[in-house]
DNA sequence: CGTCCTAAG
DNA sequence: CTTAAGACG
């Protein structure tokens, strides 16, 4: 079995003094990916920076300190790994790592938060649709592709415990979800929905305001979805919300070797 | 018995949550003047913004929040209090309290810190002129006068564990050192070393750096100073270096009735 | 509410 | 080392 988690850890400093490298050394992922590390890899112990028994690839910010940032840890070494799109003005905010692992292209991604204000949601759609062009060139190259991390977005009224409520909320506007109704009639797969189809009240990610994680209200916004081609290999979809250290929790997807 | 304190607490919602309300609570001085609130009174709350059974004063910074700021607690109201100088390059930096009671006037006052790159030196010499100008008019007009706080300088290597190391630190540079001369060459008491002399290792600040204050590796830069018409009365002059809250501790002044 | 940065001490 | 503010989420 071949074990991938994708957990937006709020600060990988943080969440390691919260426990990462405990919980990493308990289940033991074969890949990790972890998005708004907020941090540069010169600014982390070498615990974290290259934990025992994996591989460690990192994308940072080079505009703003202690911003988003995203990092892979790999029990195998890729083929190879990409840092970015290859489209500056994406790539300099470290948002997005690309493995090639042969039999699949594993891509983990921080999509950028449209902002209160919304002001920031033209340029989310952008690195929307950059990303999307992005998978769909490997898909024409006959690639199996998974990507995964926090879209940011909440796809239907049942991954938010309050829809009523978000319809103006960035992360829930009709432009974003349509985004992804896009991926979805491309043949990409939202994985943990399509084995836990119609099951509300799975969410990945809660306010740190009002008691929302005790109260279960929260918004599934981090995801693994898949090309078709790799359906056969998926063993298991989880979300697992128990786990504490960051407002989101992480997820995961098992595949058959 | 007249009893005044005086505490730098660096930052009095710190300190708040550090127990000062209850350090207050026990000690009950008459007169409390506090140095560096680092508050606006609308950021606190009703108990330390008008604690019970006592009367409050407070100046802040009006050009950076969050920055200086003094207080004065007081169980009598004074007939009159003064907030700042009356220069506005110093008043906007909420540094000096005046209090008149009458039989003298009480100054609390947060003398500024030189800066690690001495860039504030001279606005420091240039508020310790203005301030000792104050002084002395009062005195002229026959008023016996009690100024207290964190004055940022120690007066003699015995008042800083460290003076060999130190000379080209701001807070024992020479010419902050001379100011000290010339109060104490006008006749003001430093009434703690006036009751202690020759006493070593009695501070009352300690760097938070490198386990300062459980090695008493300290500096004497908070002062009880008085005009010579007030000796009479004082009972005792104390620093209370085991109350904990802030890299300052009280000190004390008490006076006959 | 929480993480990180910066200014200041 | 510590406080507080500010940006961002």
């Amino acid at each position: 079995m071949l074990c991938l988690y994708s957990w937006n850890v709020n600060g990988i400093r943080a969440a390691q003094g919260k426990g990462l490298l405990e919980w990493i050394h308990t289940v033991q992922p074969d890949v990790l990916c972890l998005q708004e590390t907020k941090a540069h890899p010169d600014q982390l112990d070498e615990a974290l920076r290259d934990p025992d028994g994996y591989h460690s690839y990192w994308a940072w910010s080079s505009v703003k300190k202690g911003y988003s940032g995203v990092a892979l840890y790999s029990r195998i070494a890729p083929r190879e790994v990409q840092i970015g799109l290859g489209i500056a003005e994406y790539d300099q905010e470290g948002r997005t790592i690309i493995a090639d692992y042969g039999d699949f292209v594993l891509i983990g991604a921080y999509f950028p938060n449209g902002a209160r204000d919304h002001s920031r949601v033209p340029f989310k759609m952008a690195y929307k649709a950059a990303f999307l062009d992005y998978t769909e060139r490997l898909r024409a190259e006959g690639r199996p592709v998974i990507f995964c991390g926090d879209v940011n977005t909440a796809h239907r009224p049942i991954d938010l415990a309050r829809p009523d409520e978000n319809q103006n909320t960035t992360g829930f506007l009709p432009e974003e979800r349509v985004w992804i109704d896009e991926v979805v009639a491309r043949g990409y797969v939202d994985i943990f929905r399509e084995l836990h189809p119609d099951e509300p009240d799975h969410y990945t990610y809660w306010n740190y305001w009002g008691n929302a994680r005790p109260r279960n209200v929260g918004w599934r916004i981090d995801y693994f979805f898949i090309t078709p081609d790799l359906r056969p290999r998926v063993a298991a979809a989880e979300i697992h919300p128990n786990v504490p250290g960051s407002d989101h929790c992480p997820i995961s997807l098992t595949l058959h070797p």
